[in-house]
DNA sequence: TTGAAAGCGCTAACAG
DNA sequence: CTGTTAGCGCTTTCAA
């Protein structure tokens, strides 16, 4: 039970015969202490292993240094990265994370007001499709605390937020599976509540227009980013008279949907029919075969999220940080291969569900 | 930028007509205060919207309000559960969670160090394989700080631990391929540093030795709990002069592995081979089939663990809590069925790797 | 460039 | 049963 009391900030003000204060100064990289002495403090408090306690700053300061991450984004691989890109962060700064998981039952607002008003967090992220919940928002803001949205759909001046091209990522995707020489590419939407989902479908859209492509209605199949939604939707595309030869699904669980449904109806990916995600989830690539996908810049998001966060809270409530806008990458795998010639197409079997 | 000053004790009990000491005992529900009193302070308080300050009343009592939860497990399903499972109890009891994943490559012991010291957790969750890192229990221990094991290996009774029976859980499931008509079961071994890994092996084994089945040592493959090393004891496995009509993977991913390293020997599932994991993760909804395997009680330990977290708290450091069991499921789903008839077996292809 | 005093909001000891 | 008095460890005035 070592309860040994703990180190102080007058401790190492005694052992280095000075005031509390001064002490106080040199921790905070505050001016007007000598350089020498400063060096002196610091030596003298590493030597004792003093370690600032967070609750007396907080009471005394009004800063928590904690920081919030909420969110209600089903997908476990998406909020693991978030959170390690979070953490990665708050460690190298003194902060430190409080996750608050959101399920759809949830009273968002109600389940938010503690964190804010009790924990009073510096900053909050917020990741989709939460962070387009404006009741949320006005919440945040009606605490009076600073806020991030990652990858956001709507609104997006209406407090800083960091995210990636997904017009372009899905457009790049696009192109890939054009020049893998796919002409009846079919496209799963994601969910509509998502802010994600139209932008990855325009990069579609656009892909196909650029390559004089017309798509037929029934190729663009309703999704919900679940893998549910990607069976249906894929069931429903290859038992159309004109099937796809890629089938580019706007998220990974629903590409693994698509699979299922390939492989239950007897046909091989890529051989018969490719298969493109999004997203470069961890099942993506326990799937067989793996999955052709966009990394998601995910981690890195979350880092930059913290680091707006916290420059904030540093310089004070006034100036408004920049957004970010990070970059993606194609990750090609074997689920995306050449069509085959049209003389050697399989019917699919018949779908027993 | 709503910055009106928080609402105090004080101010509840300058409304309430009363010394702020006694609003203290009605929030902290402690003795000697009038039924009607009490209930009338209760009742400004909630009018007023008042909130106890964390940082205030960590400073003066001593709680910090805070769990933490370390893990270094690498499954993204396992730990979204237990995050889950931890804060929804957290919510009920006015704590909060700080979660802090280590990396293979971090010094635990300091990273440890900040959490305990500056924050001062009230007690620390461990997950597998950490919580049998026995330099993170001593450091634990020197700051003083409650922990809780989930899981663990070792030394059992060093500190309160949840757990589930993994044994009998590998057992049932050993007995479930039984039952199928299957008398030629492999086993992938976990991670030799993973406690329930042993103990998985222990179950399948006295489930073949009841069955009066001898197991040939190449039948007994090693594993990581890895997707990538399943694959690699699948193909040893499937390209054996006997291979098995069963293999039972002791978890999910290295299920997954097999899998992939089946179908890529163009065997299919179950029909030439039966597949069972363990874990239940999301991904095993995703394959094709979809997986057989035990649903373990994550979060519902993780929620224990809260629970002998703040039953320490609340009794003081003195008694030892009692550990908890918890129940697991077997899950049957599509990747297990009879074996073929021996006349009917099918010779893998040659794997190109 | 330094230090002294005054709290932050709350709980813990004591008195009444 | 209720109230008073001290702090918890730190930052923020303001004075030297």
């Amino acid at each position: 039970m070592a309860d040994t009391r703990q180190i102080t900030i007058k401790d190492v003000a005694q052992a280095a015969g000075v005031s509390f204060k001064t002490v106080s100064r040199v921790l905070n990289d505050e001016p007007n202490v000598r350089k020498e002495l400063r060096d002196r403090v610091k030596a003298i408090a590493a030597e004792l292993g003093y370690v600032p306690n967070v609750a007396a700053r907080d009471l005394a300061g009004g800063r928590s240094y904690l920081i919030g991450l909420m969110f209600d984004n089903p997908s476990e691989s998406y909020i693991s990265k978030i959170q390690t890109g979070a953490i990665t962060r708050c460690r190298t700064t003194g902060y430190y994370l409080i996750v608050e998981p959101l399920e759809p039952t949830d009273d968002v607002v109600a389940t938010l007001e503690p964190i804010l008003s009790r924990l009073r967090v510096e900053g909050l992220i917020l990741t989709p499709p939460i962070c387009d919940n404006l009741a949320v928002l006005d919440a945040i803001e009606r605490a009076g605390v600073r806020y991030v949205r990652i990858a956001p759909d709507r609104d997006a001046d209406r407090a800083p937020c960091v995210a990636m091209d997904d017009v372009h990522a899905a457009y790049e995707m696009t192109r890939h599976l054009l020049s893998l020489g796919h002409r009846d590419i079919a496209f799963i939407k994601g969910h509509p509540g998502h802010g994600a989902a139209p932008r990855r479908l325009e990069g579609y859209l656009r892909a196909m227009g650029e390559a004089g492509l017309v798509v037929p209605a029934e190729h663009i199949q309703p999704g919900q980013f679940s893998f549910q939604s990607g069976m249906v939707a894929g069931e429903a595309l290859l038992g159309l008279d004109h099937p796809p030869t890629a089938i580019f699904a706007s998220n990974d669980d629903m590409a693994l949907g698509v699979m299922w449904a390939a492989l239950h109806a007897g046909l091989s990916v890529p051989g018969d029919i490719s298969v493109a995600g999004f997203d470069d989830s961890q099942p993506s690539r326990m799937a067989w075969p793996q999955l052709t996908t966009v990394r998601q810049p995910i981690a890195e998001m979350s880092a930059a999220a913290v680091d707006i966060l916290i420059e904030g809270a540093n310089r004070g409530r006034a100036s408004q940080p920049a957004n970010r806008w990070l970059d993606y990458e194609l990750v090609v795998r074997g689920s995306t291969g050449a069509p085959r010639p049209v003389s050697a197409r399989v019917e699919p079997r018949m779908i027993s569900s």
